[in-house]
DNA sequence: CGCCTGGTTGACCACTATCAAGGTTAGTGG
DNA sequence: CCACTAACCTTGATAGTGGTCAACCAGGCG
């Protein structure tokens, strides 16, 4: 989105701050609201009626949150850390979204996004491995930090052993023993748990997938 | 949509039909045209290398394949048994909605219901039990028969066992086994693998999810 | 008639959840 | 500055759910 063809979408926008663990809002409030990322992580997630958790996404600079809601939100949003968001009234950015087709394609583009991600979160979720879905996690926090324009190999956590669980289906238990076991492997190495460097990034996509191409590009 | 709101959407669009098992596209094809399911049930999946599958999603009359593509299809589309489509150039259909507000709507309702559904699945396949999963299933597509004006409690499958093992993460076997124990339970009945009758609708709500208040609901 | 696909059921086993204990770190109050 | 506490992380032992392997059945089609 340029600059000059936001300039509304720019001005419907307030500025609010959440501190760790606050919540944005809940599963089921009216959603009267949109967000956007501007700085920290937000941690999307649903809940069964017995406390069981899926966290359906991380959200971090940029990322559109509650674009998908109906009348109510489908999932509660929490703070991770020290986040910034701007806030929209719906209407107002659905009225903007009338007026301005770059607005569109890029709500488009983000809903579109989101919703390839959904679907590859789908296969890990149903036909993947443990040590395949962390591998698969790790490498989606590389390739993400890469676009960001990181250039070491340490990968930042921002959530805890149960946030990434919940995400991806297992226990805590299983994700540290699996996080201790590609350490052992010296796939990855790390002394602080929410710092982790990738020290092979083609053993990490081939086991992501089993897709042994991806050495090839390596 | 209206008719006459979307004129031009009617006419850009061609109709193809496709036999049982026939493919609309593959995963990795340039995604050139868009779909709209008219009669039939196309199964939208993706693979591992190794021959793992998700199924990610059914679809049924009325919805949309292909929104969320990107240059390429991020998943493969098969017929399961004889399905009629509309078919709409991408960029003839992204002209369309340049043109028409309600046509808009409508393709971003139908990309958000997607959504939304797959925020579902997540939780289905993250956090369920193999019964909750089964259950899920018969669920939605008993609550989609009613949609569809269906009156009696008879849900048709036109899918396989294996397909709605895909779908729900699983294997045939486990989905073979559940069906058969809700049935020695008396919440389903069926001779035809592919006919099966609700018998009781709130049972299989708790089950689920877990969900005691579904009963109230009965 | 015979093959092939799809469905069902059983026996066994592996992966990951559960339960449990101990370690580390950060934050808090004395 | 240090003791105390509460999260969070890690590792081990055990158990259970669902996967794997195998066999058999039913129906459709060449």
């Amino acid at each position: 989105m340029r600059r000059r063809d936001c300039a509304a979408f720019e001005s419907i926008g307030g500025v609010a701050t959440y501190a760790p663990k606050e919540s944005l809002f809940w599963e089921g409030d009216q959603a009267d609201f949109h967000y956007r990322v501007v700085r920290g992580t937000v941690c999307l997630y649903k809940l069964l009626p017995d406390g069981r958790r899926q966290v359906s996404r991380f959200c971090h600079a940029g990322d559109f949150i509650g674009l998908s809601a109906n009348a109510a939100y489908p999932y509660t949003a929490d703070a991770l850390n020290e986040v910034t968001v701007q806030r929209f009234r719906r209407a107002d950015l659905e009225a903007c979204m009338e007026e301005s087709s770059t607005l569109r394609r890029a709500v488009f583009a983000s809903i579109r996004d989101e919703l390839n991600a959904a679907q590859n979160q789908l296969l890990l979720l149903g036909r993947k491995s443990a040590s395949e879905r962390v591998a698969s996690f790790l490498v989606a926090l590389t390739e993400q930090a890469l676009r960001q324009g990181g250039e070491s190999h340490v990968v930042v956590l921002p959530m805890t052993r149960v946030d990434i669980a919940d995400y991806l289906g297992l226990t805590h238990e299983t994700v540290c023993r699996i996080f201790s076991q590609f350490k052992a492997q010296g796939i990855v190495s790390f002394a602080d748990p929410h710092e982790i460097e990738v020290c092979d990034d083609a053993a990490l996509a081939v086991l992501a997938d089993g897709d042994m191409d991806a050495r090839l590009c390596a």
